[in-house]
DNA sequence: TAGGCCATCTGGTCCT
DNA sequence: AGGACCAGATGGCCTA
């Protein structure tokens, strides 16, 4: 699982890639089976008789089967290709992560990915605030050049920590923890346990992270990111959190 | 070998 | 009715 397709697993659009016919011939066994115990209990729902000597019954039930089957082609091959798409929006996701992406560097897992990105983009969030309070101080204080900026969250907050894109002439800070902008920063978490990390750097975000000077690893397995600001209230995440509780235990 | 991650199938529910 | 979305089940692959 690496994050090009070079994966060994066969991945979903080499699938596309097979469309209808040699997806109607890759139909395994236990699926014809399902695919089977699925259309009598249809059939069998539906009243529609099976009846052995009924010539009429039985051309009937042919074509319900045949008409069925394709339909449930149909309805996973839509479910593929809906998948295929998620699984490509997680990938451009990767892409912009402060993660290194190379043929040597394993896919972040798909918790991995939406936890770094949540805890990304907490610590950019906290980066811009940084970033309108120092120049609202520079150009003297209600003259923000950000004085339209409505971000909610710490810009009142000195300890802030100052983004690598500011650099040291702004702020000599940067011992600053980023857990005092983000209170769900703050703890730091065990190694990454939910990375695919490389064997030789076992605790790092993977041997290519890019961790940035002067800010902690904002990957979500370093952090422990209760909700500062987004409200997390979907069963989605409860069930996403949920989940997390066990993984990062 | 156990556990993690993933792809796929499937049935249910909701929406258009 | 058909499609989108969701969650559970299942089985395969990989790694420690």
């Amino acid at each position: 699982m690496h994050s090009d397709s070079s994966s060994s697993r066969s991945s979903s659009p080499d699938m596309v890639g097979m469309h209808l016919p040699d997806h109607l011939n890759s139909v395994s066994s236990t699926q014809n089976m399902l695919l089977q115990k699925m259309t009598s209990e249809h059939l069998s729902r539906h009243g529609e008789k099976t009846s052995p000597g009924g010539s009429k019954y039985k051309l009937k039930k042919q074509v319900t089967e045949q008409e069925i089957q394709h339909l449930r082609l149909k309805i996973n091959g839509r479910e593929r290709k809906r998948m295929h798409d998620l699984n490509l929006a997680m990938d451009g996701l990767r892409e912009v992560m402060p993660y290194a992406h190379g043929p040597s560097v394993r896919k972040l897992s798909k918790i991995a990915t939406l936890l770094l990105a949540r805890n990304y983009i907490l610590m950019l969030n906290s980066s811009l605030d940084e970033m309108k309070r120092l120049v609202g101080e520079i150009y003297g204080g209600h003259h923000s050049a950000f004085h339209c900026g409505t971000v909610s969250g710490h810009s009142g907050n000195p300890a802030h920590q100052v983004h690598p894109l500011l650099g040291s002439a702004l702020s000599s800070s940067t011992s600053s923890s980023i857990g005092t902008t983000l209170p769900g920063l703050t703890s730091i978490r065990a190694p990454h346990s939910l990375m695919k990390s490389a064997p030789a750097a076992p605790l790092q975000l993977g041997s290519g992270f890019q961790h940035w000077a002067g800010l902690p690893c904002p990957c979500a397995i370093c952090q422990v990111p209760p909700p500062p600001h987004i409200p997390i209230s979907s069963a989605g995440m409860t069930r996403l959190t949920s989940e997390n509780k066990d993984v990062m235990k």
